[in-house]
DNA sequence: TCTGGGGTCCTAGGACCC
DNA sequence: TCTGGGGTCCTAGGACCC
């Protein structure tokens, strides 16, 4: 089984703020350089998509709410329906917060003819947007990870579909190549110039003819994949191999002094999470992305393993260092990777000279945030109660009073620094305001 | 006013080792 | 008196996924 929950982050909103419900919502980053995260359904009539520049977004739908995302009640919601994947099987998958294979064979001995696996994919569905308060998903069922998710593509959006064994050739045959994972617009390019479109195409090329185009790995894996033979397993908990943070700024950035108290800072968010998880890491990387959107990285691996901030700090600092940086930089990142679980610190040595800067755990803001009232963030008012952000600039914040549990809210103007308003405490997860 | 952030996997060349 | 051969590790870049 494939589970995809529909328009994920926007039916959140959606269902939180009901003044939203049924007009287009777009989920993503604000700023000057975000991207659409999600789009709602109606906001999809416009042309409005995921990975979209939100210029674009906004162009091609100006009347949209625009979000730029409540995480921690995503986090919620989806824990929810993973627990109730869980009740199936043990064997869970989870590809991100909206997305999870389930493979119900290893889920005990049940029936698995066509009849009771869609009572089984209904059941799930019914109980999902019960435990969610409103949330839908697609679900797919098929014989292997491939076909249950072409199904759950088909099933799209709010709907089930299940692809008998046997006709899993017929199902796919007409499908685009694009369908196929791992096949992307570089692929799909070369692919075309082979004159392949659909995976009928694809099934006329022999396995040696894709690896001599493609290489060995993934001109074998889409010669499988042609004929639906996909024998990979549903793997519950897969290890943490890199841990990394970055930033694209508003405007490019040159100043080294600043760059490097950014990777400073993206550095300590990563050995926080890196000592969250008990591991430590060899090897520490830097990524830059210059102004014409290429980008390089540079990384070193330390003789041993370590969560120390002042270490991994230093090791990014340095590899900042031996880049030209003058011409400016458009993003930063900080990562970490060769994780083990045991540290190797004696190991551990710092050749370079250059004394160590202490590392500030409350550095002054770096970059300015577009607003301290990001467009949708939950706020509580002392006097009008519970609401949402709708809009803030000017000194003034508009919040519209209303959540789940209401009908759709009025609308109130504050001063952004009102001392009665404040940013509300997520439920499970600790506040991180502004 | 082009193009996020967090990941995984693959390839290829060079160093190094036996 | 050409320039072995195989394996692993490291680095860098790129494709892809959600």
């Amino acid at each position: 089984m494939h589970l995809d929950l529909d328009a994920f982050f926007a039916a959140v909103e959606q269902r939180d703020k009901p003044s939203l419900r049924g007009k287009p919502v777009i989920v993503g980053g604000i700023g000057l350089r975000g991207v659409v995260s999600t789009a709602s359904y109606e906001a999809r009539r416009f042309g409005v998509g995921s990975a979209m520049a939100m210029h674009e977004a906004r162009r091609r739908c100006p009347n949209a709410a625009f979000l730029s995302g409540r995480f921690h009640a995503y986090r919620a919601a989806s824990a929810i329906v993973m627990g109730l994947l869980h009740e199936l099987s043990p064997l869970v998958e989870p590809l991100s917060l909206d997305e999870a294979f389930v493979d119900l064979a290893a889920g005990g001995p049940r029936p698995l003819d066509t009849g009771a696996l869609l009572g089984v994919a209904a059941d799930l569905r019914a109980r999902l947007t019960a435990a969610t308060g409103g949330l839908t998903a697609s679900v797919g069922l098929g014989s292997s990870k491939f076909m249950a998710k072409v199904a759950s593509e088909l099933a799209k959006p709010d709907g089930i579909r299940l692809v008998e064994p046997g006709t899993e050739v017929a199902t796919i045959a007409g499908l685009p190549a694009r369908a196929i994972p791992g096949v992307g617009p570089a692929t799909m390019d070369r692919l075309s110039r082979l004159g392949v479109s659909t995976i009928a195409d694809l099934q006329q090329l022999s396995a040696a003819e894709l690896v001599r185009e493609l290489g060995k790995s993934s001109g074998e894996h889409l010669h499988r994949m042609a004929f639906a033979a996909d024998d990979r397993p549903v793997e519950p908990e897969r290890e943490t191999k890199s841990i990394s943070v970055e930033d694209t700024f508003e405007h490019d950035i040159a100043d080294a002094a600043v760059l490097s108290r950014i990777a400073d800072r993206h550095a300590a968010q990563v050995v926080e999470r890196l000592s969250a998880a008990a591991l430590f890491a060899r090897t520490v990387t830097v990524k830059v992305r210059w102004p014409d959107f290429s980008s390089v990285s540079r990384s070193r691996t330390l003789d041993g393993a370590t969560d120390r901030l002042e270490v991994v700090a230093q090791v990014a600092r340095n590899l900042l260092d031996g880049l030209d940086t003058s011409q400016g930089v458009r993003l930063l990142g900080v990562g970490v990777s060769g994780l083990v679980e045991v540290a190797q610190e004696p190991l551990f040595d710092l050749e370079t000279s250059s004394p160590g800067r202490v590392v500030e755990e409350a550095e002054a803001p770096l970059t300015r945030r577009p607003s301290g009232w990001p467009a949708g963030t939950d706020v509580v008012h002392e006097r009008h109660g519970a609401g949402w952000v709708w809009g803030s600039g000017l000194g003034r914040v508009t919040v519209r009073f209303e959540t789940a549990a209401t009908g759709p809210g009025p609308v109130r103007t504050f001063a952004s620094d009102d001392p009665e308003l404040t940013v509300a405490v997520p439920a499970a997860s600790p506040a991180v305001p502004g």
